[in-house]
RNA sequence: CGGGACGUAGCGUAGCUUGGUAGCGCGUCUGAAUGGGGUUCAGAAGGUCGUGAGUUCAAAUCUCACCGUCCCGACCA
């Protein structure tokens, strides 16, 4: 391709909405352009690199057996009645009402779209197993697009969806994804980690999410040194706080003290009363399904949402207001407890974290602002409903198996593979019959990757103060010749129109720059769309018979004109060998 | 949806406090010189100052509403 054929708009300045470096770069360096918050247009060179993640994806599902098929992104509403995600899965979905006042959605993945298929088609257990994958457009009505192409209204994923007779025979299944995935992000150039998951909306019992760690990624990961644990902080346990929850028992019945004016675990902890947040008990009021619940904490412990929600089950769920925890407990958050002889209503769930299993000599709030209580042995005298994980891992606590310390990064989740069960191809009736004519619902895996955040998390991972640098097999151009005088009888441009033609001939994807600018202004062009292999054929190494390769971020090669294209090809064969997996 | 910041030419911005001629850099166009890391000089085009209302003799500037963008939080590939 020339460049002057094509369109390429670098820009030089940042347009002031890009706040992260990826967004920024593929602004500046013409990949795509907003049209307006979460919706972009992909321009030539940003087109181009999605194809080639998009090839890699296709290659790597068809080696793992899964079968292309393309799904309707406008889609009835009655599935979605069916699979019950018409309101749990609500906040995401667009509606389009047609000429006729019918309503639409638009998909925002398609659980629903391909369980019909299966039920319509797939009876025998012969038929099994299948796993069938898309790769298109998925609406969401995000709450907030974000960072480009990261968090978008609409963006390209690859959606796979396993069907098999039994659980093992799943695992089976989800095994081939989780390798074909390890695969992919591999030959995309990316370090990827895979980690436990929470399973959020989509439901469903085991999972793994795929992570490029970068400090701009909206999730955090922890994880072992060795690589022998990593899981999302959603997820993640640990053997439990470093310091020790106090067990030794006063003997003393809870006692009421003032604490005018303290409301925070932090000034509790400071003179003069000086309980350290590990000696408090932290007090929390959610409504779950509009009614109010408990939760306890150790006072130096965060709650984790996610294994909240997990444990309760319930759909609807959000921290409850000053004035409902009022209404609730009679007291203001800072003076909560849930010691029973000060609750208005005994019947109110508590959910008490494990850490503070045993607790003795605790402190927590009245239940009347301005007091607290200490002396409190949480097993004589709160009435705890359940005792489960509730509580965020702290980097520094140790591994559950292994023993060894964690540490926690922040990342950007390009993957997620679910186990699915049989949540769906019950609802919808996804139904086989066995050996002994007895009938089963297929037992479903769902697996995503988020296309075009892949093309972003490669820019966030690859690049340097010039701009981008593609990883080869991504890269929109694997070559980028660059003559410095584009005369049509130049010497220079002559040899680079031999070497385009050549290298053209011999399947490599090449872009001639034959743009009538300084050779300053095609240099840093060439740096910011970050192409991985430059040839510059100007007059003083001409001088020399040379023209120079430069590979990018690398040093500069002279080699001789004429075996410009032999080299060439011998410095992409080599580079693309750098991202082949073992097979 | 809650909290914050912002909206002036294609991009980046000044001007707004204290109302009175809309300015700069990059980019674009023309011409010349230059020609190995965003070159220089000369000239030119390009602006409903987000939209609407209000205050005022007069609004980019003050007031209100709306729209949009970005950041933090809840959601997720």
């Amino acid at each position: 391709m020339r460049w002057t054929q094509t369109f390429i708009p670098t820009l030089k300045e940042t347009p002031a909405d890009a706040e992260i470096l990826s967004h920024k770069l593929l602004l500046r360096a013409g990949l795509v352009r907003k049209l307006t918050g979460g919706l972009y247009t992909f321009l030539p060179l940003g087109l181009r690199a999605l194809r080639k993640i998009e090839n890699i994806v296709r290659e790597e599902m068809d080696r793992a057996g899964a079968i292309e098929v393309a799904m309707p992104c406008l889609q009835p509403p009655d599935i979605w009645q069916q699979s019950g995600r018409y309101t749990t899965a609500a906040e995401v979905l667009y509606h389009v009402l047609d000429r006729a006042r019918k309503e639409w959605v638009l998909g925002p993945t398609h659980e629903e779209v391909i369980t019909q298929l299966a039920a319509f088609e797939i009876n025998s257990y012969r038929q099994l197993p299948k796993n069938f994958y898309q790769i298109g457009v998925k609406f969401r009505d995000e709450i907030r697009p974000r960072f480009g192409l990261m968090r978008a209204k609409e963006f390209i994923m690859k959606d796979a969806y396993s069907f098999d007779v039994s659980d093992e025979a799943a695992m089976v299944s989800y095994r081939k994804m989780y390798d074909a995935y390890t695969r992919i992000f591999a030959r995309c150039g990316l370090r990827a980690l895979a980690v436990e998951a929470d399973t959020g909306v989509i439901g469903g019992n085991y999972s793994h999410e795929f992570m490029i760690p970068a400090e701009t990624g909206e999730n955090e990961v922890v994880y072992t040194e060795s690589g022998s644990y990593a899981a999302n902080v959603e997820k993640a346990t640990s053997r439990g706080p470093l310091t020790p929850t106090p067990t030794n028992d006063t003997g003393t019945a809870p006692e009421k003290f003032p604490t005018p004016g303290v409301v925070t675990i932090e000034a509790l902890a400071a003179p003069p009363f000086n309980v350290a947040a590990h000696q408090q008990i932290k007090t929390l009021v959610y409504l779950a399904e509009a009614k109010p619940i408990l939760i306890l904490l150790r006072g130096d412990d965060q709650l984790n949402e996610a294994k909240l929600i997990a444990r309760t089950g319930a759909a609807q769920f959000r921290p409850a207001t000053a004035d409902e925890v009022f209404a609730a407990l009679g007291a203001h958050p800072g003076s909560l407890g849930a010691v029973a002889a000060t609750l208005r209503s005994p019947g109110l769930p508590v959910y008490a974290d494990l850490a503070l299993q045993g607790a003795a000599g605790m402190t927590t709030g009245a239940n009347e602002d301005g007091f607290h209580l200490r002396h409190v042995n949480i097993a004589r005298d709160i009435a705890v409903t359940q005792w489960a994980d509730f509580r965020t891992v702290q980097p520094g606590e140790l591994d559950v198996a292994s023993g060894q310390p964690l540490k926690s990064r922040r990342a950007i989740e390009v993957g997620h593979v679910f186990k699915l069960g049989t949540k769906y191809s019950e609802k919808m009736n996804a139904l086989f019959l066995d050996e002994s004519g007895r009938q089963h619902p297929c037992v479903m895996g769902c697996y995503g990757i988020g296309v075009t955040r892949t093309l972003q998390a490669v820019i966030e991972q690859c690049n340097d103060k010039d701009g981008i640098v593609w990883p080869l097999p991504v890269a929109p151009f694997s070559v980028c010749i660059t003559p410095l005088n584009v005369a049509p009888n130049a010497p220079a441009m002559t040899l680079a129109e031999e070497l385009y033609h050549h290298l053209t001939r011999d399947g490599v994807e090449v872009l001639l720059d034959n743009r009538d600018e300084r050779p300053g202004v095609k240099f840093k062009d060439a740096d910011l769309i970050g192409i991985p292999l430059r040839v510059g054929i100007g007059e003083k190494s001409l001088a020399k018979g040379e023209v120079e390769l430069k590979p990018r971020g690398g040093s500069l090669l002279a080699v001789k004109t004429g075996e410009a294209a032999a080299q060439v090809l011998a410095w992409l064969r080599a580079e693309s060998a750098r991202f082949q997996p073992p097979a």
